[in-house]
DNA sequence: TTGATAATGACATTCATTTTCATTAAGAGC
DNA sequence: GCTCTTAATGAAAATGAATGTCATTATCAA
């Protein structure tokens, strides 16, 4: 990838990842670009090929262990896709839910804070002390709902 | 575990399998009623584990080819469960969402219609077309809150 | 420019899951 | 109840993701 070309979410990236004391590194700036320039949950070992594909000999011990740090400091977050939670999407501002293509696996974020009040009331309910949701939505989305209508 | 004490949905589920075509074996039915009998999600080894301390001999194959049966016709699904998605429990009989306690793992279902109604919407709002949902709320169960508030 | 050390990648290891295959046993048909 | 087809089994091997180890390298503060 051209520099000049690199994505202004993964220069942010790299500005909180020095203030938060780590190093900037050639195989570290790869594997931001690629999380942040894709639509899509992508599982550790597709962000490795994709490394690889760019700028050969990244390990993919390096990928498990920048995707750590990038979860550490909240920039990307694990999701739900294809039976695999191991997947990682880059997090949206505030906490939100994501809506998922089952298709194309491209995906956005919805804000839910009607639904979360309702899920407050069902766990008082259930005498539950709620601490945690998990929301996620899985539809197709407008591209590959007119793609089946063609084929 | 004697006869006498067999679980009810462990006895249906076999009655459903056996419509299905598929055969009642001894390993099979001690893993029925394991997974019938415990009231929060098992992960396929913790279920071996506690195949093996009743009845000895069970595979671990074993155990994953029958989650599969269970799964495919739906007595079973898949869950959330301290950072892993391979863990099983049994489901309910309409569709509904988890209740899941982040110390103990108990577990309980509840309806949601309401926000299912919102979900649509929020959906159709972005284009897509939703085929499916996830949901599953986690807190600390009655029972937890008052052994935190002890300790 | 230098030096402390964070980060790296190759390699080894662990562990869940899948595949293979010879043997066993369920249960339909007689 | 007995026989026979074949689904199901468990042991062992294979796979593959994730983690641990460690000598070498490269970042970046001083």
């Amino acid at each position: 990838m051209k520099k000049s070309e690199r994505n202004i979410l993964s220069i942010n990236w790299e500005n909180l990842l020095s203030q938060a004391g780590y190093r900037i590194t050639q195989p570290r700036r790869a594997i931001l670009d690629i999380i942040a320039e894709t639509e899509r949950p992508l599982t550790p070992v597709e962000i490795f090929d994709l490394a690889r594909a760019e700028s050969s000999g990244i390990g993919l011990v390096t990928v498990y262990r920048t995707i750590e740090k990038l979860e550490e400091l909240h920039l990307v977050e694990h999701v739900h896709h294809l039976g695999d939670c191991q997947t990682v999407f880059r997090s949206s501002e505030q906490h939100q839910h994501l809506l998922i293509c089952t298709q194309c696996g491209s995906s956005r974020y919805f804000n839910g804070l009607e639904v979360e009040e309702q899920f407050k009331q069902i766990s008082r309910q259930f005498g539950y002390q709620l601490t945690d949701h998990w929301l996620q939505l899985a539809g197709l989305c407008e591209e590959c709902q007119k793609k089946q209508s063609k084929g």
